[in-house]
DNA sequence: AGCGCAACTTGACAGTGTCAAGCTCCTAAA
DNA sequence: TTTAGGAGCTTGACACTGTCAAGTTGCGCT
């Protein structure tokens, strides 16, 4: 019988692992924000040793590209549930779906941050398949909401992106401010009137 | 005669070692972007050993801040040459002032990158005396050239924010999507023709 | 029954920011 | 002119990070 080195735990700890990974990342992402995030922190969260997340993600881009997938997959959610509770027309439904933008940057600043996050200049993967899909949809949600505002013969895109551009500046900005992000919330009708200058084409 | 343990250096290689750190931070960050930035690798761009810094800074988070300081500098000064360039009219400066902002956060990304990460949750003293004056600059030349789009009675932040909101957001997108920067800026004139929705008042 | 491999652990390495201690040289006071 | 003090910088150490190599365990398949 040769000497045991190491002690004898169960191999398999969790059922899924690679969940329980990506849960501990957005629990330490929420209270410690964006430098709080670490693999090792990770591992000791989900309860195994420091090198086990190597087994699941491709390093530390790769946990990071699967929290943000995450991420989005939430942040689609969230517009899709202010939208359910707004009116359908048009207009109401594009400021809800703003109003859910905003919400889910004020509610989940530090994830927001990693998922936007120049994403070409951080450690994330952005030729990731499923980071890929889950973004799209959520882009999705916002393009469908503009559609009705698109001029016809226009390339829709330009509509969606006056749409993305101005909410997605508001949330950056108020992020910035940390200690004004109150104020930001009130004025964000105020903001959105400027939606109200694009005509119905639909 | 005591024994020389150290080197017979001169204390003083540097008429402004300040200025240099900062220099060979911008450097870094222009060559190896925001993950090549670190306290150590300035020190050794700047040839000197990896504690001088903290003589001139509050260890890492205050030479982010100074970085972004001159960073605020370079910014309005870019927005300013744009408009320079542009028709002394209202609607025209303003989409120059917009055209040099987005100029800006093209060239240099990870710069905008550090200036505007969520000043919160980055290692940045947001409430730094000259990082204030720096980026309170800034923010008035955008706020000047947005003055005259001000409906009567209301207030001019939200003018501002409309058009710092939609411009800010537009170079985010731009820079996150890696592989389409120059799309995004061919597509600048389109995005900013949302502007033109807003009514000289003055 | 026994093999193979996936999952996980331990240990090591280079790199990071920060602190403590010491050296050097310039400056200002006696 | 001599001497104390301090600013500027260096060296060395510490805890922490991500990553790799090697070893251990236990499940599933032949």
């Amino acid at each position: 019988m040769p000497p045991r080195a190491a002690s004898a735990k169960p191999a398999h700890a969790h059922v899924n692992l690679r969940e329980a990974l990506i849960d501990a990342g957005l629990t330490l992402l929420a209270n410690e924000g964006t430098a709080g995030l670490t693999l090792r922190k990770c591992a000791a969260l989900a309860g195994v040793s420091h090198a086990a997340p190597a087994h699941h993600f491709a390093g530390l881009p790769g946990l990071l590209t699967a929290i943000a997938t995450r991420g989005f997959q939430i942040f689609a959610q969230t517009m899709l549930d202010d939208a359910a509770q707004a009116a359908d027309e048009p207009r109401a439904r594009l400021h809800a779906i703003c109003t859910g933008y905003y919400r889910f940057a004020f509610e989940h600043p530090a994830l927001f941050d990693l998922m936007f996050r120049q994403l070409c200049m951080v450690p994330i993967s952005i030729d990731d398949a499923e980071l890929m899909v889950a973004s799209a949809a959520a882009h999705g949600v916002l393009a469908q909401a503009s559609a009705p505002f698109v001029p016809k013969g226009q390339p829709a895109q330009t509509t969606e992106f006056q749409v993305w551009s101005l909410i997605h500046g508001y949330a950056c900005l108020a992020l910035a401010n940390k200690y004004g992000r109150d104020e930001f919330t009130q004025k964000l009708p105020a903001l959105l009137s400027l939606l109200d200058k694009l005509e119905l084409t639909v």
